[in-house]
DNA sequence: AAAATGTTTGACCGTTTGGTAAAATTGACG
DNA sequence: CGTCAATTTTACCAAACGGTCAAACATTTT
């Protein structure tokens, strides 16, 4: 593995490992998860997988840090020239497309947040943070132009992670108490209710 | 350790073991706690442990099994003769003040349900399952009476659950994106503004 | 085709983990 | 006090774990 160029057989090996390292972390958090399992979901042996990455945190930082991205892209796209309500509406609902379609995702930062975010805690602090103020900003101003309801803002955006969010990382749950498959459509014009009823000025 | 009896030092360990497994399990998962963790916490040494349980799924099952009636409990109370809104406030308001006063319970659920529940999977398809369809039956009496509004009776139940549970589950990310102390009283009146606008008829 | 570089493997290591056996200690009780 | 049961400890085990190493094998470059 040269400094610089990356050859043929690395970018395939990366992939492998970055989509079975999702896929068990996902499954069962840092602790749970182990390399061999990493390594034979990869379809590569385990000194092979560490040929690739040093150590198991660095598989971790190295997923965590590359979806974070991904995963915040939804709330970077709320655009303060928008109408406040429909720019909202379109927030849950990208949130709520991204539980259903990246549930992986989901329970990977799930599971590390549940679990005191040991890893990315500092990401939290300043990216999340800086992020969320920003947006805050932009709320807090169409409430005070009274276009949205006298809400708090940062419960807003709360409520947002926590209704979306809860359609991936407790799917199992949800699965278990319709005993059916989760109904994302449901999902979304019982959302889509929810906001338009509490955001109205 | 007879069959019947528990004598006084048993009831002192076994509350001993209670408390400490409730600390390590809710902290780090069943995989991520480990057998010396709990024993150390509760002030005993591991065999000493292993001589009130016989392994360690046996505490976590203990653990769960016990504190699942009470973590149930405000669901319960949802009555058929109440006022409907105020029937389900009570009931966000009474989650919410359990995600405050038992975080640690809620942790423990949550890492249980994100990693897909394997221990309890079976509880929630039956005993969980059957409490809520009951709910659900006076929800939906309730809209057909007119007085809640048209929603989904199953989303409205997971609705309470994400939003209440978010601030003891997810509580580090609230503290690093608000840079305070997790504040239940704002939660409380959002929480309110935002169910008596969804739910009126 | 040879040399150099990149990749994979099998064998191994030290530590941690869940769990056990048996001896030693403590407590209950006639 | 002595005896028996209940409790605790010491020493230990096998498996699983994260990680290393050097040799073997492929691939690319010259």
């Amino acid at each position: 593995m040269t400094e610089y160029a990356t050859t043929r057989i690395q970018r395939k090996n990366q992939a492998l490992i970055f989509e079975a390292a999702l896929d068990v972390f996902s499954s069962f958090g840092f602790r749970g998860a182990t390399l061999d399992q990493i390594a034979s979901t990869a379809g590569l042996s385990k000194p092979n997988l560490l040929y690739y990455y040093p150590s198991k945190e660095a598989i971790h930082s190295a997923v965590l840090t590359k979806l974070l991205h991904t995963w915040l892209a939804p709330l970077r796209e709320i655009d303060e020239n928008g109408d406040p309500i429909e720019e909202i509406l379109l927030y849950v609902i990208n949130k709520l497309h991204a539980a259903r379609d990246l549930p992986r995702e989901s329970r990977l930062f799930a599971n590390e947040i549940v679990q005191g975010a040991p890893r990315i805690k500092s990401i939290l602090e300043t990216d999340l943070r800086h992020l969320v103020e920003d947006k805050v900003k932009i709320l807090s101003k169409w409430i005070k132009q009274g276009r949205l309801a006298k809400i708090d803002p940062y419960h807003l955006i709360f409520s947002i992670w926590s209704l979306t969010q809860h359609y991936a990382d407790f799917d199992v749950q949800v699965q278990a108490v319709t005993g059916q498959e989760t109904s994302f459509d449901e999902a979304e014009v019982f959302l889509n209710h929810l906001y338009r009823r509490m955001l109205a000025p």
